[in-house]
DNA sequence: TGACATTAGATCGTGCACGATATAAATCTC
DNA sequence: GAGATTTATATCGTGCACGATCTAATGTCA
């Protein structure tokens, strides 16, 4: 018989009792609920983003895209190459600076914000609390993402 | 030239506006801070996650694990392997149950936590923020998490 | 007992996510 | 203005994460 303590209670590796195992798997249960909201639209979640990204300031290049998402450009990249099989946008080099690639939303990647529209009402529906506790929370996280980016 | 916002000002669709984006990226941050203190145990953060549930109770089947992390088993099979492989842990099939696959640490693995008893406070400091306030987040996320899987 | 359903894991395919590295364009330095 | 450095993006390899599907073992019930 093998013990399941063998060197003392060490509670803070509890499962239950951590703040960042509580992060991952809420993070993991909206994802589930936008994926069954984003079918419609055949986007992922990190796609939705990008779209979000864009519906707010169109023609920017992939490295101010990554800096809004806090992503890196390996993931962006085919990512991009992704929607823009799909027609929802473009990927031209700059004329003035031929490294940058210059992504622009389609007219039919700009159409599909209308149909979007609705999408943060179904997850405030389905967070099921009130809305100043939704922003409370936002800004929280806001505030420890920003501490792990100034320590790390 | 494009017009930004085409169909009115849809301030939900504000990306900074958004929880789930908060969640997103702070979890992105909590990810990057592991990995750096995972590096030494040659652990990734989902790795770690399994030990924890192992250290806690040991020789339990896959799907206990599943439940426990909210993983599906196409998840952590491979994942299993890997930690087999490495000879943290064994994976035996059931006598009672041939269905069953019965995950046990082995010495290797149960010394290891030792080693990672550490973590959690190097993560508190990374956080910055006094417990009391890591412990209502912990609990608002649950809170949401919860209503979640109830909504979806 | 034999047909059917359920359960536990595994396999396959697709899409994030990132570290290490490559490449080409722009910029800096002398 | 040639060479070194920096910058923007892409490529490659590994590891999550999940939906769809498969297989084998178990359970159910006529």
């Amino acid at each position: 018989m093998t013990t399941n303590d063998p060197i003392g209670p060490t509670p803070q590796l509890k499962l239950d009792a951590q703040l960042c195992f509580a992060l991952y798997s809420t993070m993991h249960g909206v994802a589930k609920v936008y994926r069954r909201l984003l079918r419609d639209l055949d986007l992922t979640y990190p796609q939705y983003l990008v779209l979000l990204v864009l519906w707010e300031k169109d023609e920017i290049n992939v490295s101010e895209i990554c800096q809004r998402l806090q992503l890196e450009t390996t993931t962006l990249t085919p990512l991009l190459k992704r929607l823009e099989g799909r027609g929802l946008i473009r990927r031209t080099r700059s004329a003035e600076d031929e490294r940058q690639v210059i992504v622009t939303l389609t007219a039919e990647g700009r159409a599909l914000r209308a149909t979007a529209a609705g999408i943060p009402d179904c997850i405030a529906a389905a967070a099921a609390l009130p809305r100043e506790d939704l922003a409370d929370l936002r800004g929280r996280l806001t505030r420890l993402r920003d501490n792990l980016a100034a320590a790390g």
